[in-house]
DNA sequence: ACGGGTTAGACC
DNA sequence: TGGTCTAAC
């Protein structure tokens, strides 16, 4: 039936078709620990966090080395793996840790005295987001190392510019004016075959696959991190293409390979249903996989997942995805949080507010010479060992010593908190809603001046207590070169099968594309907006009821 | 292996 | 609005 109409749909509004890249950084945590310290990635490495494991490189996972081990079983497997322990803010305890002076691990990061702080993390995330914007305004943020780039607009400037020559790509190249090393990104690209109604589609996809591997290379060549990516025409197949080839590989989904990519993908892969939610689909279908999930009637879904979830589940399992890319560079919130066996006496809590007050307060100042703008909502969040667990906000207070100002006003709301009750497992500050203080100006360079040392920011900011402080490893330049000399594209063998299905759907999507382009900011943070819009581009009952 | 620190968003 | 809950990395 949508044979012809296809067709001609492809050529008239192909130029605006969607271009999505999810961009993964690999192990992230691993590599920045790794570059900082100047070692070659053939080197395993793992970043601990007390007794376990929270990021391996993945020469360390040849030994077998997964995430959440215990520090004992990776030296079993790996004796010779380097493990480097985040970093730790608190007060160390002299007389807990003498008995471990010989392991300076233990004595720098005593869980009963200290805190995590992933600070290290969020500012090399600050470096790489800086550079995707100059990539790409439509540029989210989906996690510290994960990031969707809606690169649309770009490729169909690419594809005006590059018309006459029938968009080759070796005319994409010029047009991008691509490196030779940019170019070897781009020819390491796994593909999907296309059919031929798709070839007009694939010449878009591979136009944002160009785009990907400048990005890549130029994380790579600016900061030696390497990364995957996934290139596609919505955001759920993006998401699925960059972890398909991991590391250090891209790969365009094509919509020819979407069933197949289905075929075999459990359902809780797909985003959204890796938790409760998709357990209980699997409960109330038996259906394991997306592909089998695809047999589920829209009224089924209604049932199971409510009138609002049902067409996005129907979507979703057949790898429709209508979600924008959301302009989101900097985060809404940001918290500090420590959770331990049972702290039972207030002097305890006295303690890990003062250090949560300072480590948030340290992390703010940062934000405000950065975003130029200021909290207003300050929350304490706790929970006991019932699994009592509550929280309150107040304004954001306004002291001149802004860590004892936050400490006592913490103390204040648990000591009023009528739920709040011995003994204490997880304690969080938090704050969120920004106003804005000033304009922008020198934001980034005040935000890449080195840091100031830890110590004497202490003593400046906490004179009652003479010890908080933060563990250093020494950090040595190294530019280590990790390429690796480009493979042949591997191609995947995809069945010949009806697609009529797909094929009517994709339409919808790009009709609904276009109309939200047309209406202006479709990205618009507005969240009843943004909710309204949503809640419009996915009713389409006049399809699915068909 | 559900562990510890973060973020975001939905819901009432 | 505030607070709770779920999901993701």
């Amino acid at each position: 039936m949508a044979s012809d109409e296809y067709t001609n749909f492809a050529h008239s509004d192909l130029e605006q078709f969607p271009v999505i890249i999810h961009l993964d950084l690999d192990c992230f945590y691993a590599q920045v620990e790794s570059v900082r310290l100047g070692l070659d990635p053939s080197t395993p490495l793992c970043v601990q966090q007390w007794d376990g494991v929270i990021a391996v490189n993945y020469a360390a996972r040849e030994y077998g080395i997964s995430r959440h081990e215990r520090i004992e079983k990776v030296k079993e497997k790996c004796p010779n793996c380097v493990l480097v322990h985040v970093e730790t803010v608190g007060f160390p305890d002299q007389s807990s840790s003498r008995e471990n002076v010989s392991n300076p691990d233990l004595l720098n990061h005593g869980k009963s005295e200290t805190k995590v702080s992933l600070d290290r993390y969020r500012e090399a995330s600050a470096k790489i987001f800086q550079l995707l914007f100059s990539y790409s305004e439509l540029c989210e943020k989906a996690s510290i190392d994960e990031a969707y780039l809606d690169v649309s607009e770009q490729v169909q400037d690419i594809l005006v510019a590059t018309r006459n020559q029938r968009s080759s790509i070796g005319s994409i190249f010029e047009q991008l004016s691509m490196t030779e090393k940019e170019r070897a990104y781009y020819f390491e690209t796994i593909f999907q075959p296309f059919g031929k109604r798709e070839l007009p589609l694939s010449q878009i996809l591979s136009i944002g696959c160009a785009i990907a591997a400048k990005i890549r290379y130029a994380i790579y060549s600016q900061f030696n991190y390497t990364s995957s990516a996934g290139i596609a025409e919505n955001k759920l197949l993006a998401k699925l293409g960059s972890s398909l080839n991991k590391p250090n590989r891209q790969t365009l989904i094509s919509p020819k390979a979407v069933p197949f990519l289905l075929e075999n993908l459990p359902l809780k892969k797909l985003r959204g249903l890796g938790g409760k939610l998709g357990t209980r689909i699997e409960e109330r279908t038996n259906a394991k996989t997306a592909k089998e999930a695809q047999n589920v009637t829209l009224e089924k879904w209604n049932e199971i997942v409510g009138r609002e979830n049902a067409e996005w589940i129907y979507n979703l399992v057949r790898g429709i995805d209508y979600s924008p890319v959301n302009a989101r560079g900097i985060t809404k919130s940001i918290l500090a949080a420590k959770s331990f066996k049972a702290e039972c006496s207030w002097e305890g809590m006295e303690k890990w507010i003062k250090i949560l007050a300072y480590e948030l307060c340290e992390r703010l100042r940062k934000d405000e010479t950065m975003n130029s703008r200021r909290p207003i909502n300050f929350i304490v969040h706790y929970s006991s060992v019932g699994s009592v667990s509550s929280s309150k906000s107040i304004p954001f207070p306004n002291g001149k010593d802004r860590v004892s100002s936050l400490s006592r006003n913490a103390m204040k709301i648990l000591k009023t908190a009528n739920n709040f009750c011995f003994p204490c497992n997880r304690l969080s500050l938090s704050v969120t809603k920004f106003l804005k203080t000033s304009s922008d100006l020198g934001s980034i360079a005040a935000f890449l001046k080195p840091q100031e040392n830890h110590q004497k920011l202490v003593e400046e900011l906490v004179q009652e207590s003479s010890s908080i402080k933060s563990s250093e490893t020494t950090a040595e330049e190294t530019a280590s070169n990790l390429q690796q000399p480009p493979e042949k594209c591997k191609v995947v063998e995809v069945e010949q099968r009806e697609e009529e299905d797909y094929i009517l759907a994709q339409r919808m999507q790009v009709e609904e594309w276009l109309k939200l382009r047309s209406e202006g900011d479709y990205n618009c943070d507005d969240r009843r907006e943004s909710r309204k819009k949503k809640r419009r581009v996915q009713t389409l009952d006049h399809f699915f009821h068909k």
